[in-house]
DNA sequence: AGGTAATAGTTGATTTTGTAACTAACAACC
DNA sequence: GGTTGTTAGTTACAAAATCAACTATTACCT
């Protein structure tokens, strides 16, 4: 029998923000997945460009922290299905301009009201001050 | 220039957790990763069995919410590296009763210190009140 | 008892991610 | 004006997660 300890893994940050992540995005998952083949971070791209607009690659990684090499896939991915187009700058020939196309704006439309209803249905059992709370802290550790 | 609107994917709580995990485990990974050439899979099973003493495989799964799979090759890799023990069920041939070996209690025990001040860390600069919450929601959203 | 279903755990194939090296274009500096 | 350093983005290879199929054993059911 090992020695009994006051350490409890379900309290543990790190383990416990993983296990509420996992299962917090697990439904949208399927949503874009299985309803729009698209991967994790091809909806963030998306949403990045639908939010924000007209953008580049490096931009878009320094806003959402995502690596370039994941958003150099991701974006070609979204290209290939004619969600985004791609645009050389005139002035700087390594920088590409990102932005969606009428497709690639609906779906970014359509998958933003998914997102809305869902994150309205996740927070619906907690206090409005416990989520402020939660969402203070998350940004904290985030930022 | 896209029409203006009130989506905020910050405030998107799948996203926002994500960014969270991501960022609050990543100096703990870099610990049991390169310090003890752990993967995320092994540690967790690893504290399992120190925190709750011998159980089966599929008890951790249930437990932590990990598939099966995963358990399997995690551990296969603690028990070639003699951190536990794997000893058949007599009645029923098909379970495995999982048991730290005392160098894998040591490892549980050096671990569980730097989670400890890990924590303790992460959570520093936020009010118990705002932890409490905290706590609160992502146990929810985890159950 | 015999056949079917269920469970514990493993293995293999495919997909995704992570890491590092790479190309191309620009900047800076002497 | 050529060498060195930086930056944008891609590609290649290794590590890991996912999913499905598999073995072995037990449970159920008539």
């Amino acid at each position: 029998m090992p020695e009994k300890d006051d350490f409890a893994l379900e309290e543990f940050l790190p383990y416990l923000l993983n296990q509420a992540a996992e299962a917090a995005s697990l439904e949208f998952q399927t949503v874009y997945k299985k309803r729009y083949g698209m991967l994790r971070q091809e909806w963030r791209v998306l949403f990045h460009l639908g939010m924000y607009g007209r953008m580049t690659a490096t931009e878009i990684g320094t806003r959402a922290r995502i690596h370039k090499t994941k958003i150099s896939r991701a974006v070609a991915k979204l290209a290939a299905r004619r969600f985004l187009t791609r645009e050389k700058d005139a002035g700087d020939r390594r920088v590409e301009w990102l932005e969606l196309t009428p497709a690639g704006q609906a779906a970014y439309r359509e998958l933003r009201a998914v997102a809305r209803d869902y994150d309205a249905n996740l927070t619906r059992t907690f206090s409005h001050e416990d989520m402020a709370a939660v969402r203070r802290v998350l940004k904290g550790l985030a930022g």
